[in-house]
DNA sequence: TTATTTTACTTTGTTTTTCAAAGTACTTTA
DNA sequence: TAAAGTACTTTGAAAAACAAAGTAAAATAA
């Protein structure tokens, strides 16, 4: 049988992944310092976060320099898009059903 | 400044703790096995899990024996379903508000 | 000019968490 | 009475999370 969770992309289990994607749905990009002061986390924290999600191609990382400085942007791909459409799904489902015992 | 996950709860970033508690939302007690089937997970799973929840007070544990067999039901407690709540609220908030950069 | 601080990350190594396999203590079935 | 099943718990290895330290270039101060 499939379970009630199945569905819950392992991905996102974390609130600093999950602050990530939902930024990144709504904003074209982010930079490193964006998400970094959005979300409260630290550098390292960032910086691992964003490499899990890359790994997953659910997001897409452009270096480049502004202002002569570096600048990282993260950006949503459409498999992360998906991915994460998908994931919400799941949750509603298992918050708004009720997952009775006795079924 | 308060982050746009601050609100989220780590105890619930986990979806098999996820999962537990929105079963016990809505059903009043489950027992082991139960949550096991509904979860498809493990049995080490299961117990580490409801162990974790049970730390915080989130989830209380009644210990019987039904028909000779040990039986274990788990409940979510007041401090838990509150807990759970404010968890959807800022789940809800973070994934429904455009969280614009430029704000 | 040179030193110091700041910015924007990345790397590192420890701590914490997760996991399933193995263990325990029975009960049931053969 | 031995073997198999049930209902968990314990364990220890593997993976993940974390923040401190490191790096490299730029900006600012001396």
């Amino acid at each position: 049988m499939k379970s009630i969770i199945s569905n819950i992309n392992k991905a996102f289990d974390h609130r600093i992944r999950l602050g990530i994607m939902s930024v990144l749905m709504v904003n074209e990009y982010a930079d490193f310092k964006s998400l970094k002061e959005l979300l409260g986390a630290t550098d390292g924290n960032i910086a691992s976060h964003t490499k899990a999600l890359e790994k997953q191609k659910y997001i897409k990382v452009e270096k480049s320099f502004i202002d002569r400085k570096p600048n990282t942007r993260y950006i949503a791909s459409e498999k992360g898009r998906k991915a994460f459409q998908e994931h919400l799904d799941a949750l509603e489902k298992l918050l708004n059903s009720k997952n009775d015992l006795n079924n």
